[in-house]
DNA sequence: TTTGTTTATGCAAACCTTTGCATGATACTA
DNA sequence: TAGTATCATGCAAAGGTTTGCATAAACAAA
């Protein structure tokens, strides 16, 4: 049986003075006699008071609790953001409520639901991948909760925003590619519905154009899903193709060590014969024969950034009118798994 | 800015009834008349009441959120054990605050004494590697905290426990090496306050043991901690003895992972020189070359598990008088990088 | 002595909900 | 018609805390 705690009226009971004399005592206000309160401080340190938070949450309308919804927390990528927003958090005295969506739409809304219920301050929000409509994250603003959106993009949604440059990332991978003089490049995606993945499309092809490469709708596979048994069966295409790839870039690090497998399981060499590239830059990726290149992602700062931009929200007592869009830059690291500069 | 909810008492106003009778209204009581509860709840859900959780909280004396503390969210291990806690705790009304301790001793006390304070209703906890002393678990159960314990044992301290059978886990995959005919058999571990830690080690000797094996102090290691770079430091030092090893059994996958790639930088065949063994069977182990054999635990299960005796504990009005203690069992699963059984 | 000032304290409301008890109204029975 | 049973409703307390306002006491100034 749980144990009822200590109350101020106990205190207040046992001195023989009323509840607001010893609430004045312990908040330090100076309309109190010194001794009076020395004596309330030592007693309420003998009887190991703490004040009752959800008291005070009723009172001040504010709970200390921030509601994070990621689409999966068995990820190293979004464990690694959560890190990052833990950190940052949890020297102000903030408390994380935290769930994963499963990728479902329903299961996000009902998350934050639930959260809203329990009066979170504030919401940190990494979208599922079927979150196409964001008539919820409206209805939440509109509640007055204060909502930062973290790693994939809403867009037409007006809110802080921090994600990373995935264009960017893209780019600069393909482009390594054909400097190493990769003639046809491939390019395995993942669900098409997220912002990452159609940055990371739109960079691919972008750096083919910007380069006078033809694009070839062959060379460009759609996954159905970002898991190293999606690369597998993506690669899989690739490779039964009559013109094989000389180089792919894959959506992320899983995807990329799938398809490794199968092309090492068909002999063919890396990079000599096949370049290959992912994107997280996980950490397994350096250990694997060949290492892998990889689009290294700032993640942990990205936690960082999100959950600061939501406690400066907390902090100010007004509306923000402008929204804050964060863009966070990524980088090639260049390993065995892709040819080097000739 | 927030707005505010709307309460009990406004509708209470609107309709020129006490807030009494609205509370009855929403809860189905029998002292209404129809009539009177149908227009209440028509009201109710045009304004889009919702009942203040903090109040119900103060007045109930539970929130309906549990307490998770892991020592880090950034493992495939631990973020897999939330994951089953979570699909456990979800369909309940549960919430979860989560939070991390990074093997800090103090952090996990501190965590813990701010979830209290918020009134969870209960806790699920993974000690820290630096938990040695048990006292803030006394203290919580004394304040009439449930309190599950999972993956990490205290020993001496009663409370509800699920762990996963290091022991019989660590004795197959030795017992599996030694039947492939290695003579040498290398250990490396993790932190050593660890009863994970501890219980491999046994497993380990006592199959050397029954094998009539000599225990050689050399080719056990003790690792800093359990990462990969803590694998490369100490297979280094096992390649660097004069006689080396032809087999490694590792406290985890990522030093097993670090180790092979310092096997394979010295030119060694795995399996056909050094056989090597992981412990967690970790996603990516699959897709190593060669892939790793591992010993897989029930990690989603044994999050499912604690998070169903948490429940179980606050459903029963009484304390509960003999605590349980539940193992659940590993699983060798062979793959490339030991030899196959002659 | 009276008035005014300072200082310390208590009361009660507010935050939101539930619930035991009392009250009022209505209808039924003798 | 008086008495009683039934039913719907409101009041107030409880949960723990803070805080504006009122009050009381003590003391200083006139």
């Amino acid at each position: 049986m749980k144990k009822d705690q200590v109350t101020i009226t106990d205190l207040a009971r046992e001195l023989n003075v009323s509840p607001s004399t010893v609430s004045r005592a312990l908040n330090n206000s100076p309309f109190i006699s010194e001794e009076r309160k020395k004596v309330i401080l030592e007693l309420a340190k003998k009887m190991n008071y703490s004040p009752n938070q959800l008291a005070l949450s009723l009172l001040n309308k504010r709970t200390k609790i921030l509601g994070v919804v990621v689409p999966e927390i068995t990820s190293y990528y979004f464990s690694t953001a959560i890190n990052g927003i833990q950190d940052k958090v949890g020297s102000s005295g903030y408390k994380l409520m935290i769930s994963q969506s499963n990728e479902s739409f329903e299961e996000e809304i009902r998350l934050m639901e639930a959260m809203a219920l329990v009066r979170v301050d504030g919401f940190l929000i990494s979208p599922s991948s079927n979150t196409l409509n964001y008539d919820h994250f409206e209805k939440i603003k509109d509640s007055g909760f204060p909502l930062v959106i973290f790693d994939r993009d809403c867009v037409g949604l007006e809110a802080d925003k921090v994600v990373v440059d995935d264009y960017s990332g893209a780019f600069q991978a393909v482009e390594y590619l054909i400097q190493t003089g990769c003639q046809r490049i491939a390019h395995i995606t993942g669900s098409t519905n997220l912002s990452t993945t159609q940055h990371r499309r739109k960079g691919y092809l972008d750096a083919l154009q910007n380069n006078n490469f033809p694009i070839l709708e062959d060379l460009i596979v759609i996954g159905d899903d970002s898991s190293s048994e999606s690369g597998v069966a993506c690669m899989q295409k690739l490779l039964d193709l009559r013109q094989i790839p000389d180089a792919v870039f894959c959506y992320n690090d899983a995807i990329a060590i799938g398809a490794m497998s199968v092309i090492r399981e068909r002999g063919i060499e890396i990079p000599d014969q096949i370049s290959l590239v992912g994107f997280d830059d996980e950490p397994y990726s350096s250990y694997f024969k060949p290492s892998l290149t990889s689009v290294w992602q700032p993640i942990y700062d990205l936690g960082l950034l999100s959950a600061k931009i939501l406690l400066d929200n907390l902090e100010m007592e007004k509306e923000n009118p402008n929204y804050r869009f964060e863009v966070l830059k990524p980088e090639l690291v260049i390993r065995e798994s892709s040819r080097k500069i000739i």
